[in-house]
DNA sequence: CATTTTTGTTGGATCGATTCAAATTTCGGT
DNA sequence: ACCGAAATTTGAATCGATCCAACAAAAATG
């Protein structure tokens, strides 16, 4: 009764065990963290009064600041934390860090902030041993307040030059050029390309110049990837509009509507996400198109839910599990080098292509 | 070059850049976190030297000692870490609990193991200023293990008799008898029953004694009240097949083998899951009959997937995003207080349920 | 110019543990 | 009873910051 009174005025810590005990606290610990040292009548006689006195046990707070490792590695995002359990990409990447993390018994966490000010805050303070940074919008910004914090992190998506940053990316070059050599194998010569963002903030046909001083290198590559194909067929690239969207709902809608308020329409769509091409295939089927019969689609990444869509998208799949599995290893077992790895993709042909129509 | 080979060796200290700037280590220590109280000079001066030396600022291991309070909560669960990326409930459940965090700048740490040993550990030694507990599988022993803990925790479900422990939930009683009127009034009287474990690892058909000897009683509740309103029809329950999984692909289609083989074939089928519930429809399916032509099906959560499936599924919807919130800021403004909070349901009738068959 | 007030700085105490060299105890052997 | 080796225990130092009472310097007031 009285443990618990005095306990919520402050928590018992181990140096008052020891004291009750009659022990030192050099005993009182090694009872805790290596208790085959202590002498069985001493250890049983110090748990017996720290049970008896309602101790919780060593405090993770204390033993941090000594042991210097935390045993997490933070994610960091500059979406919101649900994020993680929304999208699809997210959520396979997350399935392989995890499986490191679980398999070193290390945690996983969260970190993510809306706005900039908290997003530094947050990063700063993660008590994490390093981080595994998902550069979608803002990648950049968020590489350069990693950076300031001094620890390992790993960037997922070559999108940097920077070759001072560890990054795991796939040959995003090779990828879209499976894709547009499979479209235009199949007859496709009018096209439209779904795009990521070049930079931040950005919706609507992208321009040239835009694609020129592209801050994110990896959709830069896509579309070089996506060119170079078209282009050993005969194909005009000038003329393929490519949208920008922030890869969602919203802006891949208005950017297919305003694809086909043009007068030639495309028979067959790259998209550089999956999930574009999904929200691409439901708003061609809305529209009273059919795919693969009228305009047929690709995507990028690979993830499950492609394979259950209808028609199932045929895509580029990244290993993303693995590519997960490898940053959190990276962060894990860091011994200060830095890495960069490109990963293959492999090429998924599913139901979302066929010949394309006649003229 | 020479700051940076020493920073290899060991990291500079706030003490570090104290000496080196020629102030005492309270000044430095005000130059980070409030440097509106510090002599602009001062503070100028500091501020270079730090960044001259490459501190990467207040070590947050440091700063949590002193100041207590991790600012973050700790998910747990029996469960793999994956679990929060794969399940469907789990997920939404996160997007809730992530939606609490954000709006307080606070990190989610997630915190699973698969073996006891290493569950212990980690719940023991996770840096939070509390948890959310998944009482899935082994919830009674997650319980115990964080209570010892002596932080405040929130346990999702509303399984655990023992007052003691805070917890969010849902009417599972009113939940289950809403979905078994709505079969009833239907015409149904041909009933099977996918059931929840009533405790830790076992599958198959259950007896009565399992039943009455329930660990958990979300599932015996949610089983008492479809029993009890399908009393209300005349239909003797006792004849009820009910079958335990573990909430996943194999023991659900093993337990639909089970329940199918026998002669009386059910018209309807009870799901204590939406997942089960969707499994369940995909096995039906796939052996050629039709839902809800052969077999009607209610489910129980109202995770989103559910409106997605084809027939789309008639449900009982829990607000789990709602739970989550409530969950997080349940530890998040914690006042030492026990809560429980039972939260009703809804009933979401959507395609999967149709008419008895005629005889 | 003396006195108060304001503003800025200092350094010791503290947060809660772990570590390790040195001191002490125990014990087998003679 | 005594010795050396082995087994335990001790207590000071350390991890990296923040807090705060006391002090010093500068500014405002009479």
């Amino acid at each position: 009764m009285a443990s618990l009174l005095e306990g919520q005025a402050r928590p018992i810590r181990l140096a008052d065990i020891a004291k009750a005990a009659g022990v030192s606290h050099g005993t009182a610990s090694n009872v805790f963290s290596r208790p085959e040292i202590v002498r069985a009548e001493v250890r049983e006689r110090v748990k017996a009064v720290a049970e008896q006195m309602g101790y919780a046990g060593p405090d993770p707070k204390g033993r941090l600041l000594r042991a210097g490792k935390v045993n997490a590695i933070g994610v960091a995002t500059t979406e919101p934390l649900s994020y993680f359990f929304d999208d699809p990409f997210a959520r396979v990447m997350m399935a392989g860090i995890s499986e490191a993390c679980d398999a070193t018994g290390a945690g996983i966490a969260l970190v993510s902030a809306a706005n900039q000010e908290k997003l530094a805050w947050n990063i700063q303070s993660a008590l994490v041993d390093g981080f595994v940074l998902f550069c979608i919008e803002g990648g950049s910004r968020l590489v350069d307040l990693t950076r300031e914090r001094r620890l390992p992190f790993v960037a997922l998506e070559l999108g940097f030059q920077d070759e001072t940053v560890s990054a795991i990316g796939v040959d995003n070059v090779a990828g879209a050029r499976l894709a547009a050599r499979h479209l235009a194998e199949l007859g496709h010569r009018r096209f439209a390309v779904l795009s990521l963002g070049f930079a931040d903030n950005r919706t609507g046909f992208a321009t040239p110049e835009a694609v020129r001083s592209a801050v994110y290198t990896g959709t830069r590559d896509r579309l070089a990837g996506y060119f170079e194909e078209l282009s050993r067929f005969g194909i005009d690239t000038a003329k393929i509009p490519v949208y920008e969207t922030e890869n969602e709902e919203k802006s891949t809608r208005a950017g297919l509507e305003a694809i086909f308020a043009t007068g030639e329409r495309p028979t067959a769509i790259l998209a550089m996400s999956d999930r574009m091409a999904l929200i691409a295939i439901d708003w061609l089927i809305g529209r009273g198109l059919n795919v693969p019969g009228d305009v047929s689609i690709v995507g990028f990444d690979g993830v499950p839910d492609g394979a259950l869509s209808t028609p199932p998208l045929t895509t580029i799949a990244q290993p993303i599990t693995e590519i997960g599995r490898r940053a959190a290893r990276m962060i894990l077992d860091h011994d200060g080098a830095v890495r960069r790895e490109t990963m293959g993709v492999e090429f998924v042909v599913r139901g979302s292509t066929g010949p394309a129509p006649k003229a």
